[in-house]
DNA sequence: TAATAACATGAACAATTGTTCTGTGTCAAG
DNA sequence: CTTGACACAGAACAATTGTTCATGTTATTA
């Protein structure tokens, strides 16, 4: 029998191994024995998968911990890093409060939650310290934020200068988004579109700071 | 030497080993063995080891598979669902082309990548289908877009009425972001922002459709 | 107090699994 | 044609690793 030789990048085998192994690892929760990689991708000796792992190896595709049983794994691909769980306590609308989490807050008082990946938080914190808002209607869209959108938020009562917050105005009776600025003779609201106009808060008015906003995510249905 | 016994729930033995499982599995990416286990744990015998695996695979907290190296893995933990990587391919701006991935993509050309949860994509297509692009300027705010944000997208030249699609104006030489409608006579090019009039444009006038928007995520920088 | 169950140890054993060595056939370059 | 790199197979070997057993200790309970 003869083999196809390939010049350059993977063989088939190659691939072959390598998407099993990521298979294995996903389906099993622990990486694939040699022999294991060998029976799948039809290869009889155990020498030829090794054969096969070394390039592999060679070639940064995958890790080896070498004597230590089934101490692979795929490189590049599962530095897939982690993430956690930010429960979604309730919706944010225009003329009703912001449901902010309490001190005895639990997981099992939101109605559901979304899963964020690590990786796309500027901070290191933990998950717990955040929460999230469903925005419900159009009166955000000042803040660029849209009906349905997610809102991930961190509970704070103060605000720096640039900060996206929550507020809640008890003049107008009014929940908005807005970039918050402390000006000399009291507070500016600014709207993230920069088509719209300013909210300029005296000193003495009053303004309830719920949370900053940490990330907005908006899920674009398709119908296909 | 005498231990104190535990009359209810997880003794600290257990915890223990539970937490060394879950810090191995995560440093190494691959499940601990048992003398490892007891290495750690200061627990001299395999058969003790063994002992606590077969309690806490009774009481849910592991799974194990038998007879297989370094086959357990802590339940419970992770519920969470799984993530993958989106490859970033570049900027989108009006006036500019969008860079598409080409049939030969890999994921190489990427600058970078952003991580998603499964469980935030609407269909349950495979990772390598999607593209994302990151947003630069103001140009695309009428579609709820802001500077800096990344829009995920599903590459396709077709879309279906209420699809958000990227599409290319050759006439007018601009990219740009609406939803897609036909009418009797043409394409109707709706923004998002219900502020903004749409785009209507006759059968005859030139539109590339780049692909449709699945997700936008937008990071919002906190100073602290 | 005796019995019993839970807790603990160490060693021997057997299965799993990674490593290595010898050998075969192909292909391309000298 | 010879040489050598490459792809592959098979088997023997050694290390890792899970299982079992025989035995001892401590606490609870009858």
């Amino acid at each position: 029998m003869m083999m196809v030789r390939k010049s350059k990048g993977l063989g088939e085998r190659h691939q072959k191994i390598l998407d099993f192994i990521q298979e294995y690892q996903r389906k099993h929760k622990h990486p694939p024995s040699i022999r294991e990689i060998g029976e799948s991708c039809g290869i009889s000796s155990t020498s030829v998968v090794n054969y096969y792992l070394d390039q592999l190896e060679k070639t940064g595709h995958i890790e080896r911990d070498r004597k230590i049983s089934r101490g692979l794994r795929v490189t590049g691909q599962s530095p897939i890093g982690e993430m956690f769980r930010v429960p979604v306590l309730g919706r944010i609308q225009a003329g009703e409060p912001i449901p902010v989490p309490a001190s005895d807050f639990n997981y099992f008082d939101a109605e559901e939650s979304v899963e964020i990946a690590s990786s796309l938080m500027p901070s290191r914190e933990k998950g717990k310290q955040f929460f999230a808002l469903e925005v419900q209607g159009n009166s955000m869209i000042d803040a660029m934020v849209n009906d349905g959108d997610i809102v991930v938020m961190k509970p704070t009562q103060d605000a720096k200068n640039g900060d996206m917050v929550a507020v809640w105005l008890p003049d107008k009776n009014e929940t908005t988004l807005k970039y918050f600025y402390k000006e000399k003779d009291g507070f500016r609201l600014q709207p993230a579109n920069p088509t719209m106009k300013p909210i300029m808060l005296k000193k003495d008015e009053p303004v309830e700071i719920k949370g900053k906003v940490v990330m907005v995510i908006r899920k674009v249905e398709m119908m296909s």
